[in-house]
DNA sequence: CGGTGTTCCGTAAACGTTTACGGATGATGC
DNA sequence: GCATCATCCGTAAACGTTTACGGAACACCG
């Protein structure tokens, strides 16, 4: 079903019946009322690519999504849940959403080039962004609109959206060691994962803001699976003096430490406190509950989709747009409760 | 830059370029090598919206992904890890994967009806089937290339691949049957989810086959969340004759399940055998290991591929393609070891 | 009644490709 | 030397839409 034969139908021109069903100028309410209906009856839906072919654009916004390419593992649901707010955001504003995954084990600098020629999308959304990321840069001098969901090594000239890991820690921190803790040991992952050296980084100084002397083996960067994160424990409680609480810069993590610390017979939340960063499903099954942290994912995404038709809108005029940190929240669950007799 | 850039940059006709860029054919391999050369030089890529609508095609496959729409909670990763096995079959066919994602909370129905309309892909690939599912009707209607993982409560007349859940229950019964168990208990979603009717007729059948009575007590259907769960189990242990092993249909319900135990003084594993569904990243997370079943997600995907470009190949003749079930595969734990003592 | 607007609609030219068709060129066979 | 044929390339018409432009019809005002 054309556009032509919609026309032909109605006995109206092809122009006529375009303006009807998109600008709604130039056009009587009559037979705009006309256009609609008979449109509607005979399940007339323009043909998307004659019409992003007339106009510049698509209509549409799209997410390079990350996926595993291992075949056990499970991909990372964070993603999954932030869609669902990335997509009513711009439901509302009358965009689509599609979503373009890439595997880890692919060229994503080949793919995007690849995505961008077939200009599906009015805008761009990138996530898991790197410390040196040359996509961030292909995009930047193509002049194209996008968004990053995670920021470079030096995040500016472009607009970004991170969690705001420096909050976490601080806060995380900060409430040990108003519990009395004042050993308190730092599982985080390698230097790789770019949010890894603002842990370091913010953890240090809260210490140091509390005059509390920061012990370098008590900090652990590397493997954050839950085998490695209880190796790591271990590693800690052969310390002559040992940590009283563990923060847990992982998302499976947590639960190594748990039974790291049940193999030497110590409860976790009554003799070590643990804290972990993020409220997985894994996590939550853990008994006492995790103290941890959430995020609100879908009030992300849709702050991600702002920014994005902001990007879209203000095309080639991207100065000034500052990048922007989400906050976690704090879960309090029963793993971090005072030890006042290590203190 | 466009085809004619490219064709005056070479002093060539449009078409020229083009066929030596597509087809390959009519064209001398000199000027093929030299229209190649340039277009790899210059950054031309086709635009997208002008080819597919010269062709009749797209060249990809849309994937429609349900999301959530609350937001707590965590989407379900079991997609995500499909969509990498998914992407590499369609890759390697010269396809594009892209995913709609539609939250729960909309009228798929009239997401699908839009996306159709958009026209962006050349098959359509949907999950969640209902048991009644109008997605399924309509793209039958309208005699578009689709497949559906999942199946309707009349599942032919269609492509669909599906796990083979007959073959999980069967596996799962018969094992707790051979170490000795003969009160097993069930736990598995309410009947609105379409192959928890499957699961309980699987089990009877399972346990009539052994001859070993089935008691409607032991049947728990409804709420699979783990306080639900937690719940379920408390209701079979205050039975006069309580079971001896649970078998539990539900992502994150055998934490309920170990958590309920425990609340009795019972242990999973030695007291009460504990079978579960999936291998969750939270049911790995369990102590003792759970007992459950895992799925190749990434031959999954790339099964579901395959069935795609078939599906997309055989325009207009969709006969003679069967349903397919894919099978799970048990990963032994150290939940479900035989208590002979309760036998 | 002429002039000036306003309202509505048709015309046609794009957008960037692909592809059927034909023509030019050169090679080959007789 | 002429006919035949293969090889390569240019021409132009589509695909379905949007939109600038112009024109027809009509109302209004002096």
């Amino acid at each position: 079903m054309n556009i032509r034969g919609l026309a032909q139908h109605l006995n109206l021109s092809i122009g006529t019946v375009s303006r009807a069903l998109n600008d709604a100028s130039d056009v009587s309410d009559a037979t705009r009322r006309r256009v609609i209906e008979a449109a509607a009856r005979l399940g007339y839906t323009p043909n998307q690519s004659g019409r992003s072919l007339r106009r510049g654009r698509t209509g549409a916004v799209a997410f390079i999504l990350p996926v595993t390419a291992e075949s056990g593992a499970y991909g990372d649901p964070f993603f999954l849940s932030l869609m669902g707010g990335l997509q009513r955001h711009l439901e509302q504003a009358g965009y689509e959403l599609i979503v373009l995954p890439v595997r880890h084990d692919q060229d994503e600098l080949e793919h995007l080039r690849r995505s961008l020629g077939r200009g599906i999308a009015d805008a761009w959304l990138l996530a898991e962004i790197k410390r040196h990321d040359e996509r961030v840069e292909l995009l930047s001098a193509r002049q194209l609109p996008f968004v990053a969901f995670g920021r470079t090594g030096n995040p500016s000239g472009y607009p970004w959206l991170d969690l705001d890991f420096q909050q976490l820690i601080s806060t995380a921190v900060s409430r040990l060691l108003g519990q009395g803790h004042r050993r308190i040991a730092l599982i985080t992952p390698g230097l790789d994962v770019n949010f890894s050296s603002i842990v370091i980084g913010t953890y240090r100084e809260a210490l140091e803001d509390a005059g509390v002397p920061c012990d370098d083996r008590l900090i652990y960067v590397g493997d954050i699976g839950p085998t490695a994160c209880a190796a790591a424990t271990n590693g800690f409680l052969d310390l002559n003096d040992p940590p009283s609480a563990i923060f847990v810069m992982s998302e499976n993590g947590p639960i190594g430490v748990y039974a790291a610390l049940r193999g030497r017979g110590l409860q976790p939340g009554t003799d070590v406190a643990v804290i972990g960063s993020r409220n997985t499903p894994s996590c939550m099954a853990l008994d006492p509950p995790l103290t941890c942290f959430s995020v609100d994912l879908h009030g992300l995404g849709e702050a991600l989709g702002s920014m994005l038709l902001d990007v879209v809108a203000a095309d080639g005029a991207p100065e000034g747009r500052p990048g922007l940190l989400w906050p976690f929240r704090l879960r309090q669950g029963a793993s971090d409760l005072p030890d006042d007799s290590k203190c």
